[in-house]
RNA sequence: GCCUCCAUAGCUCAGCUGGUAGAGCGUUCCACUCGUAAUGGAAAGGUCACCGGUUCAAAUCCGGUUGGAGGCUCCA
């Protein structure tokens, strides 16, 4: 369905094309909020871009949408692209858009920041940004002008091209410019599609998730539930979920027995001090559960006559295996030490950010922490990378890439020496870059401590996940003042790397269920009987 | 946490504007047996999430709590 070109300055671009379709995108956005503004006078607008398989735009509205009210602006949607609107660019100055977009607050406010408009929010880079400022217009069969938005464009000629293949998805609460402090404005989901099959495709790939989700294929299957006695975001396995994590525990276990790690066990919660020395408490407490008030003791008068302890429960595995090094002194010949933990860590996520395994607040990380020599630190992370690619593989994953994360030039976000970070940096590149597998560099995104490689696979579906990760750390060393005695005698200071392989054990499970759709491979799903078709 | 929506049998859901509950699947039993997540018959299963309010009367209306869904934000 290639587009008409009815001027010359119009650059021809067909929408089975990339840019082609976010162009019909962001057009079939124009024309929903036009049917908003139609249906709900006095909705004011926020952004509207394309997205990933479809658009969505924010408006100020009244009231919020209801589900008929969705089928009401789908309607209205039709009714204006039978009409073969055409999309009318014009250039105007600053003042111009300002008088044209007098009843449009939001508008005002992006018009108000000029070129930081790109920056501020998802999307916003569609209204403003461009090297002048643009409003599209909506102009009907007579000529007139029947809508307007400020617009970078550029849209499509007629919106006789958004045809039948569009949709309302659904509505959804969204802050302006994606600050939490802001209001919250009423965000439509919508998608278009070249052709109808398009868009059946895609309404099937979505059914296809949703039969997919793991919340209901354990359901169906049995395998785990989160009793709403327990407390949300804390799982429970049942017989046959159990089952089949065993196995999976049981052969990280046998691999990491294998690859030089050693099990070591530690408590679900301690006393406070332990995580105000390694920095949790001051950086990390709001995603801690709350204290848990020990042994104080107060006479009758209420005056605090024993002084109590605060025990919390761990967000993370670290500092229990700190101890463990510190339990004794170690020698370079000791390192690397390689200490492995299915370690339960519980974090007080907030409710609304819950999400069956995948987001909860009890899970097991498949931890390690490695204690090495900073001339060890490269060997050492190629070794972990091969192994984590080695063992993701035994699950069946096939697909991934990995992601460098560093730091950036904004000063006083990073500790450590400008040294460590380049040769740590450094390090996990050239491991990186050996593993052969695809890398992205992403800077601004490391740990404050230090730089990291993640992995992302890829499901049968098509969905990326993040799973394993690789952190370089000389900061808790630094704080725990961990030593070894190197081979002249003197004390050095130990560089540590956290890795996970699954991430959450939960996790990964909830990934995997979804990749087999509930059919795990033939030997170590317990549930699916005599078909050998699997 | 915020916005919107939701909470009825193990599961999926029906129950219009208030008058003490229904279906399909599943389960159990019987029969049949060649029954590919779909053979026939019968039965059991719910203080309609919880607490409070309005009312002669609440699954139904109102408030709160808990839990869930889709987003936003967050995920050093």
């Amino acid at each position: 369905m290639p587009a008409k070109c009815p001027r010359a300055d119009v650059q021809r671009v067909d929408v089975s094309e990339p840019d082609g379709l976010d162009v019909l995108r962001h057009s079939a956005a124009h024309v929903m909020a036009q049917a908003v503004q139609q249906l709900f006078e006095g909705t004011k607008l926020g952004i509207g871009p394309y997205i990933r398989d479809g658009f969505y735009f924010d408006f100020d509205a009244q009231r919020p949408f209801t589900p008929d009210d969705l089928k009401s602006i789908e309607k209205t949607m039709q009714k204006i692209i039978n009409q073969g609107q055409r999309f009318e660019r014009e250039v105007v100055t600053l003042d111009e858009a300002k008088r044209q977009m007098a009843d449009e607050p939001y508008k005002l406010e992006l018009l108000g920041e000029g070129d930081d408009a790109e920056t501020a929010a998802e999307g916003a880079g569609v209204e403003v940004g461009g090297p002048e400022i643009t409003i599209y217009h909506n102009v009907d069969r007579s000529g007139e002008r029947v809508w307007s938005d400020l617009c970078r464009g550029p849209h499509v000629p007629s919106t006789k091209l958004i045809a039948n293949a569009f949709s309302v998805m659904r509505a959804a609460g969204a802050y302006w410019r994606g600050k939490e402090g802001n209001p919250q404005l009423q965000r439509l989901y919508g998608t278009a599609w070249p052709t109808k099959d398009d868009l059946k495709a895609y309404k099937e790939r979505l059914a296809e998730a949703e039969r997919r989700d793991h919340r209901r294929l354990g359901r169906e299957l049995d395998l785990f539930s989160f009793p709403e006695e327990i407390g949300s975001g804390l799982s429970v396995w049942h017989p046959k979920g159990g089952l089949v994590r065993g196995i999976m525990e049981q052969h990280a276990r046998t691999k990491h027995l294998q690859g030089g790690y050693t099990y070591v066990y530690t408590p679900h919660i301690s006393k406070a001090d332990l995580f105000a020395a390694s920095g949790h408490l001051a950086n990390y407490k709001d995603d801690m559960w709350p204290a848990i008030s020990m042994d104080e003791e107060t006479d009758e008068d209420g005056n605090v006559t024993k002084q109590g302890q605060d025990y919390y429960l761990k967000p993370m595995n670290c500092p229990m295996h700190i101890l463990i090094y510190k339990e004794r002194g170690r020698s370079y010949r000791d390192l690397p030490l390689r200490f492995a933990e299915n370690g339960t860590v519980y974090r007080n996520e907030r409710s609304g950010a819950l999400h069956g395994l995948t987001r909860v607040r009890g899970f097991t990380q498949d931890d390690a922490h490695l204690f090495v020599r900073p001339d060890q630190l490269e060997a050492e992370v190629t070794k972990v990378v091969e192994f984590v690619v080695d063992l993701l593989r035994d699950f069946g994953l096939e697909q991934f890439e990995l992601e460098l994360s560093m730091k950036d030039d904004d000063s006083g976000k990073w500790v450590g020496s400008e040294e460590y970070w380049e040769s740590a940096t450094q390090a996990l590149r050239n491991v990186a870059v050996g593993s052969g597998l695809k890398m992205t560099e992403i800077p601004g995104e490391a740990a404050f401590y230090g730089p990291k490689i993640d992995l992302k696979v890829t499901d049968a579906i098509g969905r990326r996940w993040q799973l394993s990760t690789v952190q370089v750390d000389p900061n808790l060393p630094e704080r725990f003042e961990l030593e070894y005695t190197a081979e002249d005698g003197s004390r050095q200071r130990p560089i540590m790397i956290h890795r996970a392989l699954f991430g959450s054990i939960e996790r990964f499970f909830a990934i995997l269920l979804e990749h087999y759709a509930g059919a795990f491979p033939h030997g170590w799903h317990p549930f699916r009987s005599g078909d050998s078709g699997g």
